[in-house]
DNA sequence: GTCTATAGATGGATAGAC
DNA sequence: GTCTATCCATCTATAGAC
């Protein structure tokens, strides 16, 4: 199906989008070249200039969406497993395990969104690094309110809550590096032990 | 102190390696060029093809030397931890600890190295990355059997040692991240937060 | 062992036709 | 909105003088 001259399509933005997150989180940014985009969306390099002013500007905004994707995603899920009916104790509890386990699915279900969210910090301008800097403070500060909760009902005993907060969300970052769909665990599982070894690490 | 034409240094090789570290470090591999690094040792670009047949090389050499030396230097210090008198389930414990501050101290003393080997493994050749990677489970098979010596002595208890493995070196590395120096927290304080987290996180 | 000079390829970004 | 064509900068690596 050769491409004609003119010829053009509503959504080759979104695809510009998805074939740079794809090509940045495999060989870097620095390492992909705009025709290479170009290439796997099946237009010419000049045409993406139509999407983004210049290719800063496509991986800032590629991180930005991710972020606001994850913070927004997270809050609509916390609001909802609030007020349950259980006591403090319990909620803090609960929340902590929805944390982990949101963190885990929303991850591994965007693997090149998040690589290129810490991979490509460096390659940022100035400006554009503070702004994802802060979104990414914003998501820390979520765990982190949910661990002093937990230390200030008793449940939770952590030597630092923003260590803590760190450590967690590291080792959680973890499973990115080795988890495959359709390997001996089942997403179910893999959850679970990470629950299991993120309760036993922060409890009292 | 013009450096005049003809002029050399028996420590120029060192010098490269460690400009070159420094900067892929700081800016990634893909975005440093040859030039970049002459220039940071003083010398034109063609010069450092005397030290490196090529910028591939230079990486891997930086990268196989670093997991050499990690390997290495975790090695000599395990087995002077050993037959110091304790019993059995002790002496497990002893050496996770003793994995778990020395991961911690010998990754913050190089943080350049660090952050290369483990951000640049998609920027190496495929024969390359083998060897890489075959040095990293190495290491990771050293912490992998404390682990499994210690669920067979009933000390510690985890889902799945494999993955377990993964976590707490996931949990460790992010201490990279946040830690600098001459801030709110000594080695020695960072430290033990870290113990008292991973220790937990397994414990029977 | 280092230099200068350069070959040869590839990069980001733009201009103007259609 | 996409194309072709191109500018100009930069890159890796090599050749040959000193």
């Amino acid at each position: 199906m050769a491409r004609t001259q003119g010829s053009h399509s509503d959504i080759t933005g979104p695809r510009i989008r998805a074939a740079a997150l794809q090509l940045f989180a495999q060989h870097g940014y620095a390492a992909v070249s705009m025709r290479q985009i170009a290439s796997a969306v099946g237009v010419q390099a000049g045409a993406l200039y139509n999407y983004t002013p210049d290719k800063q500007s496509l991986l800032f905004s590629l991180m930005e969406g991710h972020m606001t994707e994850l913070l927004a995603a997270w809050r609509a899920q916390d609001s909802d497993n609030r007020g349950d009916g259980q006591d403090a104790a319990g909620q803090v509890m609960a929340r902590l395990e929805a944390f982990t386990r949101f963190h885990i699915r929303f991850h591994l279900e965007r693997p090149d969104a998040v690589f290129i969210a810490y991979m490509e910090l460096r390659n940022l301008s100035e400006e554009n690094f503070v702004a994802i800097e802060a979104l990414r403070r914003e998501y820390e500060d979520a765990l982190q309110s949910i661990l002093r909760d937990g230390v200030r009902l008793g449940v939770l005993n952590v030597p630092d809550p923003k260590i803590a907060t760190l450590a967690v969300i590291a080792m959680l970052n973890g499973v990115m590096t080795w988890y495959r769909s359709g390997g001996r665990l089942s997403l179910e599982e893999v959850e679970s032990i990470y629950w299991d070894m993120v309760r036993k690490s922060v409890q009292a």
